[in-house]
DNA sequence: CCTTGGCATATGGTATGCCAGATTGCTGGG
DNA sequence: CCCAGCAATCTGGCATACCATATGCCAAGG
């Protein structure tokens, strides 16, 4: 090893047109909200390169990539539409989001370092009383729960959520301003940290799965999606 | 209804040749059983255009998409690379096989029709003597844990394991030929079903993630992955 | 005023050519 | 004989031009 040695860690961030338009695309539309707007869902490949100062050929590249995410639909000489999932496609992603965010709490609970418990009780033990903090609670909740994926260590596991938290966080945030549901969500998220803590790994996964699809409930009773 | 009515073609789809490229290159790569053979996995754009009778943009784009799927990786000015799998990132596949394929098991035991149970059974009960019929069974094998996730009925979830299909279908088949594993694998498999039959949900999903879990625990353990 | 056929236009699909970085191999000096 | 250095070449990235089809407007015919 070298005294000498350069920290060059080429953060030469110069990646490639379509890398960048592609998170410019990901980002703006995570940024409209999909489901509360009315907003126009229709995409103008021409306008957008124009628009990012690109040519259509990168930009399409992002384009296609995007439509294998599913968050963008391309129709050939129709135009290209933002998605909008359908209520029955919400519900499937809250249930994989719960089939995967429980697996990742039996990892937790096994593999939890001091530090990761004490990120999941930062994330928790404020909104004890939840009335106060309503604002901050909402954005806590869902930091909550990715620090429980993240805590699993699963990467792929990450990598898939991470492509539904889009969608996830809209829903999360529209149903959580229900006083009684944050209530009773902070509550849950304290048993699931105790369970982590304790190393229960079959009481964390059952009990983050249950927390999960008692909102897959909640949405499919109460919540309307347009369509 | 006329009598001389015309029988208009169906559809007479053509798809775009981006399409056509993005499954010819899946394939293609499916059928080389990616850790098996020592095979070439680098890739040149304009041989594979030329070869596919294609231009290199809608290759292109199948190979963004390929990309973004994570079955291949594309290089600037190094070239494109069939990617193989660390064992690692396979044992992180089949851990989220597991989270997937026990979250459908538990809903299948909630909405499994009487087909779909026999469906399940045929794909079992007939290699109950499994060393008369080892080479069918690492097949049926495979299509009893598809059958699972279809019976689910969480479109999500079918199109995320298809995905992981071609890596754990190689894992599957690697590791089923030890005659215990069979023996073992086939015995899980009924139990499995009975639950799903019986509709308990929480039994059918514990069954389902520690049958997973061992084939994990017997990767990690016996089987290597050339890297 | 309504129907109908066609033309203008909008929009994604594809082909092609050039660019720049990376690789490879040859050559000339040591 | 070895190796540094340069140049030809390979390879993906990007821009541009052209193509094909879906839509919508408009005029001609009834």
């Amino acid at each position: 090893m070298q005294k000498t040695s350069l920290k060059i860690v080429p953060i030469g961030e110069s990646q490639s047109l379509k890398a960048r338009a592609y998170e410019a695309m990901k980002a703006a539309i995570a940024a409209m909200n999909i489901y509360d707007d009315t907003a126009e869902l229709r995409l103008d490949e021409r306008d957008l390169s124009a628009r990012f100062g690109i040519s259509r050929t990168p930009l399409r590249e992002a384009l296609a990539q995007l439509d294998q995410e599913g968050l963008v639909k391309v129709v050939a000489r129709r135009g290209i539409f933002i998605v909008r999932k359908t209520k029955a496609e919400i519900l499937d992603m809250i249930t994989t989001w719960a089939a995967l965010e429980s697996m990742s709490a039996r990892l937790a609970a096994e593999r939890a370092t001091p530090e990761d418990i004490a990120e999941l009780h930062q994330l928790t033990d404020p909104y004890t009383d939840v009335d106060r903090h309503m604002g901050e609670y909402s954005d806590a909740n869902i930091r909550f729960h990715q620090a429980i994926i993240r805590t699993g260590g699963n990467e792929l596991i990450k990598h898939i959520t991470d492509g539904l938290f889009m969608h996830v966080r809209a829903i999360r945030n529209r149903t959580i301003f229900e006083k009684d549901r944050a209530k009773r969500s902070v509550a849950d998220h304290k048993k699931i940290v105790a369970a982590i803590e304790e190393g229960n790994a079959d009481l964390a996964e059952k009990l983050v799965r249950e927390h999960t699809l008692k909102l897959r409930a909640h949405v499919e009773q109460y919540v309307d999606i347009p369509s």
